[in-house]
DNA sequence: TACTATTTATAAGA
DNA sequence: TTCTTATAAATAGTA
């Protein structure tokens, strides 16, 4: 983040990276040394090094098992948060899955032209050795396959979307639609890291 | 940091803190998320605030308990860290995107599930109602669409995992198949967090 | 390593 | 509270 922004991507150069983590993870402990102090909280962060046999802790070892031991006996008493109602619920519920199948789908396309194109050489190699080859394009091939089932998968999630709202709507003489276990939940999702939404997330070199 | 130099000492003004606490924890996540990212590691972070009841954490609880355990075990953290060659990285990919498909579609048998559930009693209710109710079973029926398409991606991953393990496999003539770019690389992947293995974090009452 | 040019984070203020 | 902005900090690339 300086002399030039960085992509938030795996930095494939050893030495950078190498350099990069070191600084970075520095400037980690201090955020979480700052913080702890400023706002009076406990912290702690654990950073596992490729380069060092011991991970990277703050603020001491011994600390960190300490405030681990607090995390691991938390009860899961999450009681007070936003409540959004059944049918918001359901709307986000079913755009999150959708929007998830997409990314996936575009994400396993993209994998498959990558390993088309890596096993290109390996093909041509081949074919001077007498092994069998890869029919040329099988993988390429492959790549429409899940292209090809997004469209069912669509169909009924937008049909499914549509029969709900229109069944969940309201209705005058009937205001106990709402099922008792789920009224009143805590709707706030827990949805997924969106790092598939970050096109750099796999890393271009991956994925031209 | 910003406006004026701050103190590293505790701030007193109750409302300062907390703005100070949100700002900083968001920027917390946010290293660890891009230290995670841009150098391959492993990391996580855990705040303990005074203002909520669970602390926050990065990447996920799930994945926090993980790389805790890491560190708890600590002992047997060898310095010579796994590397993985061409093949497993791809194997790994393979894998992950499979899994992550596989989870979202079980996600969506889930939610269809949970759905059809729901539009019980509201079929009942407008069946009586004279209006128009889905067919019985309509819902049901579509819970089948993604289980069904599973198998063909499944079927294309499987067999590209088979070919490029085999194409991929050392050839006594030809130790150059390895991409320059990946080999001796720490393949350790920056992969997506696994938020879908936990079954507890979509939340029981819905997905019963 | 140490040094800047820049980007990023963020303390105050609106 | 959320948005804006001036300034402090972090840090990428370089010497």
């Amino acid at each position: 983040m300086a002399r030039k922004k960085v992509q938030l991507q795996w930095i494939m150069n050893d030495t950078t990276r190498r350099t990069t983590y070191k600084k970075r993870v520095k400037g980690l402990m201090k955020k979480a040394k700052e913080l702890s102090i400023l706002c009076g909280v406990e912290a702690c962060a654990i950073v596992y090094s490729p380069y060092d046999p011991q991970p990277e802790v703050w603020p001491s070892p011994m600390e960190v098992v300490r405030v681990i031991g607090e995390f691991e006996c938390r009860p899961e008493n999450d009681q007070t948060k936003k409540r959004l109602n059944q049918e918001n619920y359901i709307r986000q519920r079913v755009a999150k899955a959708k929007e998830q199948v997409d990314l996936n789908i575009k994400e396993l396309s993209d994998l498959m032209w990558y390993i088309d194109d890596q096993l290109k050489p390996i093909s041509h190699k081949m074919e001077y050795s007498h092994h069998p080859a890869p029919q040329p394009g099988g993988a390429v091939a492959l790549t429409a396959v899940p292209v090809a089932q997004k469209t069912p998968l669509e169909v009924a999630l937008e049909s499914l979307e549509n029969q709900i709202l229109m069944d969940t709507a309201p209705q005058p003489r009937d205001g106990v639609v709402t099922v008792a276990h789920t009224e009143g939940q805590d709707m706030m999702l827990p949805v997924p890291h969106d790092n598939y939404e970050d096109p750099s997330f796999w890393g271009a070199p991956f994925f031209p």
